[in-house]
DNA sequence: GCGCGAAATCGAATCGATTCGACTACGCTA
DNA sequence: TAGCGTAGTCGAATCGATTCGATTTCGCGC
């Protein structure tokens, strides 16, 4: 090493340790605190740091010799853009980084698509929360698996070796129509979600396969009251998409029109009501709209009937089932939420013409 | 090593070199495709991998090899559930994904509040991209010089070692401004985003120290042409902090009143407007709102007049500043990005009362 | 005064790959 | 047939820390 060498090259612990005359291992435990070193030691080798401008140790290095990097890995459903338009997303992540807070871990975002399939093997977590993924990630759930990266899932698939956080998808959207067919609604139509990723819109029929789960459950419950509706479902979910589903579920003879919409998210139910004032109708007496999460949209004029879901907890749990798990205990799974019927004004008796 | 050691720990490139009667560089060839291996070669090494379930290199140990980790730093001003709330937010980060999507690097979330600080400097990231934060990390930016990381900041702090990405926040102020004197309004307030991370909300005089450079600029863009306009700074860029903001602004003798309320953003606006409408007046005839964003909001009764920002091009040019700075190139800077006038029915002539 | 345990420090092994330089063998040209 | 370039392979150094076991030093009780 030259002296010219010492000006580009970034100062290691060795390099700090040999400007306060002591071994590594004394410099590491100094800056880690893992073990005894007497205060002038410390001091010594922070004063060296400091005048070196060394900050600390490398991360990278760090994390191979701790076999850690204090990374839990995030996956999203398809594009970061579409995952956070839906507050959801954003109040379960939020909810997830609260629960992780005190250590710091960060956050790696990871997308479920084509591309993004490469760095969700190879990123370097200590561990992965899946939010409402589809079947495509099985692969990697088995690669972590075989490298002993817990993994949460949440409303995502379901398999023995991960732990699961899980909403009573089916039930609340049995809770919803019952509150519909109570209301005296016999013709309902269903807006889902998509049904798997990359899919178009389009009808969904009882033989459709359906990779995500949550449009798979909350359409069985929606059945279960309803088993003849037809449904039709979307790719994003968006306003724009549950507007088209709204208007392919209305475009029959009257006769034979929905009197009632199911939506299976907010954020559609948005976009159904949207037709359905398009179409010069009364929303909530010539047809009532339920939708699902329980989102708060901001100067939206209508108050939305829906099934409320605690997402912010839903978040907390799965950061914390982390945690637990990265700490070798083993939490119950599945961890279960509920929803609870909110009854706004979108919804009202069934037209008796 | 003994042979039940075989079954507890996973599989090393060197198992994988020796099960397969190669070196283990040569191993290492076959998988990253660096380097001349004979197919026989490469196909005997990929079969002994896949029998002794090896997934490929860790991640860890390539990092600290390579020096890159392909991991990418989001640093975010406050929590994350209140970063999202921002459609800009999430726009501008997809529009950071898109840009870097092809190499797959991963997004490590940051926030530069408290407890993440010492995250911050301690994560492996080959670059980092601040979205709007304040002079906080500035501790931060100089390690991250140190240590050659890359900073690209996005409507940030600014200095001269790290490329910028800006928004025409004081010019676009002007001419909101402008177009409210043109509908011949004298008595306007400014609903202002959050002066400091961790301030509270409260009058802004001219006095008042602000760290965030985007709530400066357009404050001082708006004070151009209305030097007196009273102030009122929210703790989050959301309704409900708009609304009280407009209450306070509102809350004086008639003859003293603001006809026109500046929002710095548009969900602050969407409060103002909310707000204005609980005192029993009526938009954009008794008082006027001009928003700053151009978001879209789902459902929303009106259509906010406000200054439209380029959100997913900003992100764009962010990642992509990223990508060329990884490669050796810098980028000319600033990038800069201009906004443009949206007049819609929240804006109209002075009362004339 | 002797011995023992704890505190402080050190040297060396280790984490798991990538990469550089050297070596072999082979095919081609003159 | 001698010479030369190249494809293929290997061994060893390297990235920068943490951590284990060993060694030294010191204080204290008996």
């Amino acid at each position: 090493m030259t002296a010219s060498d010492q000006h580009t090259r970034r100062p290691t612990l060795a390099d700090v340790a040999k400007a306060a005359g002591v071994s590594v291992s004394t410099a590491s435990i100094a800056f880690s605190g893992s073990g005894p070193v007497s205060d002038a030691t410390r001091e010594r080798v922070l004063a060296a740091a400091a005048s070196l401008g060394y900050d600390g140790p490398d991360p990278r290095a760090r994390s191979l010799r701790q076999g850690r990097s204090g990374v839990i890995g995030v996956v999203l459903e398809g594009s970061l853009l579409y995952a956070f338009r839906d507050p959801v997303t954003s109040i379960t992540l939020d909810g997830v980084a609260t629960a992780l807070g005190p250590q710091g871990a960060g956050l790696l975002l990871l997308t479920d698509s084509g591309e993004g399939a490469a760095t969700i093997d190879t990123a370097a977590v200590d561990a992965v929360i899946l939010l409402g993924c589809s079947t495509r990630v099985d692969h990697s759930i088995e690669v972590f698996g075989r490298r002993d990266i817990p993994v949460v899932s949440v409303e995502g698939p379901s398999r023995p070796e991960l732990v699961e956080v899980t909403l009573d998808n089916r039930a609340a959207s049995v809770v919803a129509a019952q509150h519909l067919q109570s209301l005296g609604h016999t013709r309902v139509g269903i807006a889902t979600l998509a049904t798997a990723d990359g899919h178009d819109a389009g009808p969904v029929t009882d033989d459709t396969p359906i990779a995500v789960s949550v449009t798979r459950e909350r359409l069985l419950g929606t059945r279960e009251v309803y088993p003849d509706a037809p449904a039709w479902s979307s790719v994003h979910n968006t306003p724009e998409d549950g507007r088209r589903a709204a208007l392919e579920l209305l475009s029959v003879d009257a006769a034979e029109r929905p009197t009632a919409i199911v939506a299976q998210a907010d954020l559609l139910a948005i976009g159904v009501i949207q037709a359905i004032e398009e179409l010069g109708l009364v929303v909530g007496v010539d047809v009532s709209v339920i939708g699902f999460d329980g989102i708060r949209i901001d100067g939206f004029a209508h108050d939305l009937t829906t099934m409320v879901q605690p997402a912010s907890e839903k978040g907390h749990a799965a950061g914390a089932a982390v945690t637990a798990l990265l700490a070798g205990d083993r939490p119950d799974t599945p961890i279960a939420f509920t929803c609870e019927l909110h009854v706004g004004s979108t919804t009202g008796p069934a037209p008796t013409a």
